[in-house]
DNA sequence: GGAGAATACATGACCGGTCGTCTAGCTTCT
DNA sequence: AGAAGCTAGACGACCGGTCATGTATTCTCC
């Protein structure tokens, strides 16, 4: 129903999350202990297990945290009142831009969270598993609808699949921004604009962005 | 089981390897520990730090010799007797075998260990990241070669960078092996071809491989 | 408005276990 | 005897997780 708010009240869960977050990207998971990440936080390791039911639990946590926040990113580039090829390529540039950014505070490009733990913890946390299967779903769904909007307006080839078209740009996102984090160069990821266009078999005559 | 020779008398050194190569590939390298390689290869413990430095060490063993075949592999695949092409649509087909194969052997899409190890360890190790980062700029080259050879053949576009379709074939197919293992499911494997046919940007009348 | 009661959080010591690593010493062969 | 190949066992550090106990804040009831 509804509880009172009796006692004290405290940030230092909102402090491991946002501890947890940056160092899950920097470090990700098996390599991470839970006394680094209190100490990153500013909280005694005792409080952490006050709020969290374990280690994984927290993984979940920044997990869910961090995919709200991106789709709202996405859903506002890709819905935003553009051109379906314009907006496909927002969304590649804010991509490169949030790595820029990463790298140039922390050092190094930290890749895809999602794809760091989906390549590290597949096999491993079949409950993370699953909460990232539903995440790229829902990011092919994401570009599926551009794709299909693209291809309605005569943007994209009639011969496209829309579904298999989206799927392969998250792919090709995917494996860009692998390269990027290997070799700590964001500007890997510059390339996706072009590669979109062949996948997405554009004409050439609607392959300059006037919008 | 007498081996009364002077010199190395143990397979020790080797089923270590072997265990370690395929404990890698499923479990990552952090979350892996040294007693578990030992006992999966039969080997005891006391006998790791006889035939490696350290964890570290092994695993740059396993990253030189997995490298060694895989290039191998590929250099018989990339190299044969067939237009560029249909070498490079025999490089996925051989590719998303040996996924389909690690599935059924062991139950999981295993994924690429290079693509695995690079996002796992990248910021981590400096002296794994420098290895991998020339296995896939061989991978790259590899491809670019191929590449090239299809465009003076006229199979692919004349406006093809070789090197940067090259590079986004590799994305490619490390976005979907990311696919793939997270799915546990090979046949993310199988739009490799069709997709390589646009990004290379190869005219309808050459898409039908003859051999 | 003052006194408990109840709740929300803080804290550090501590648990059993595992980590990567090392060394002293055992075998086995020359 | 000497050397080389190999290994049991232990080392200290650290792992994720627990817990008893303490303090701060807001509730209820007088």
């Amino acid at each position: 129903m509804y509880s009172p708010r009796v006692g004290r009240t405290s940030d230092a869960r909102n402090k491991i999350l946002e501890a947890a977050k940056v160092l899950i990207e920097q470090r990700g998971y098996s390599a991470l202990g839970v006394a680094e990440i209190c100490a990153a936080a500013g909280v005694p390791k005792g409080s952490f297990y006050y709020f969290f039911e374990s280690k994984q639990a927290l993984a979940l946590t920044v997990i869910d945290e961090h995919w709200a926040a991106q789709r709202a990113e996405w859903e506002a580039v890709l819905n935003a009142d553009a051109s379906p090829l314009r907006r496909l390529h927002d969304l590649f540039e804010v991509t490169e831009e949030v790595q820029r950014v990463a790298q140039q505070r922390s050092g190094v490009v930290v890749g895809c969270m999602f794809g760091n733990l989906a390549l590290e913890l597949s096999n491993q946390a079949p409950e993370i598993r699953e909460r990232l299967q539903a995440i790229f779903d829902a990011q092919i769904e994401l570009i599926e609808a551009v794709v299909t909007q693209a291809k309605d307006l005569g943007e994209a080839g009639p011969a496209v699949d829309s579904r298999e078209a989206a799927r392969s740009i998250v792919a090709q996102i995917e494996g860009r921004v692998l390269l990027a984090k290997l070799l700590n160069d964001p500007e890997q990821l510059d390339t996706l604009w072009r590669n979109s266009l062949d996948l997405l078999q554009v004409p050439d005559d609607s392959r300059t962005l006037v919008n």
